[in-house]
DNA sequence: GCTAATCTGTACTTTATAGTCAAGATTGCC
DNA sequence: GGCAATCTTGACTATAAAGTACAGATTAGC
């Protein structure tokens, strides 16, 4: 269960190019550089962002990537699932082998019911976040993530 | 952010074991085959889990595989954690790169902000589970996992 | 129209994960 | 002791993910 590097890539891109501004834009040298992975890494991911409709890219001598909707209307939820899938979707159980009493997979388990659990919590998270939350600093998020009710938001606090 | 190859099989195969009962022991070829792995994977995945701590291994004719502890004592965050580690922890931003003002990693990165929340929302599920509650089937799983407080059990009702 | 800056797409290389294999060590049983 | 069933280990191969390279297409400005 870790963040692949599209994801972790990906998202920060994207924050990056949400710093520009309304209408701002950024190029692939600019994002390189700022993030620190290579111009052609960065372009690999900002065509995935690109194809998943959050940016918007220009071509020829003053182009670059600007956001393709304002940050409020850009679900953190559905970047991650552009950029690395999810965690537990119907299909999961159709791919697994094991037949007998535990993973009968669609019949009776477990194991899914719990897996699914996660992919809610996480789900919960993902959801409420939008590109507009992650344009501000560390301690004004730590204090939106408080305002997701339930466990996320009160044990972050300790 | 995916489930890796270990943490499916090695959680389905502990709960294989836990199965056997209190006491109970099943072989490699016996946990093979049950959950359709080859049984040179099974070892690999069984290695781990008696390296975690959670099961026991006894050799020769008539050994296999049996629980440390009581299932109830095995909590599932750990095993998760034993068989592919954790999302979010604390290295995690000195391992990545980019340098200007988002992911400065350690002074003001909301980005960071919202992984501790997700993986505090992921550990909020998984810290409840215990081995135990796995060996019952999926409808009785579907009313375990409401019973955690917030939205983990809230939205899985639907 | 030419040039330089830019994105686009595909193919390639490198690295990590998944999965296999075989030789060795331990134990119960006769 | 000898045998067969079993776990243990490290090395090996295969596949997927991460990261790079390059040739092509588009555009602004002159
Ligand atoms: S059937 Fe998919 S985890 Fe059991
Ligand atoms: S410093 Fe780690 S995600 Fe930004």
């Amino acid at each position: 269960m870790k963040l692949s590097a599209n994801e972790e890539y990906g998202l920060r891109c994207l924050v990056r190019i949400g710093y520009a501004g309304e209408g701002g834009s950024l190029t692939i040298p600019e994002i390189s550089q700022a993030e620190g992975v290579s111009p052609s890494y960065a372009a690999k991911i900002l065509r995935v962002l690109r194809k998943g409709g959050f940016v918007k890219a220009a071509r020829g001598k003053e182009g670059g990537y600007t956001l393709a909707r304002p940050a409020e209307a850009i679900v953190i939820g559905n970047v991650i699932d552009a950029l690395g899938g999810r965690l537990f979707e119907s299909k999961f159980c159709d791919s697994h082998s094991g037949q007998a009493a535990i993973c009968t997979r669609s019949v009776d388990c477990s194991v899914r019911s719990l897996w699914r659990a996660v992919q809610v919590a996480v789900d919960h998270v993902l959801s409420k976040a939008t590109l507009r939350d992650l344009l501000q600093n560390e301690e004004d998020m730590n204090s939106w993530v408080r305002t997701i009710p339930g466990p996320a938001g009160l044990r972050l606090v300790q």
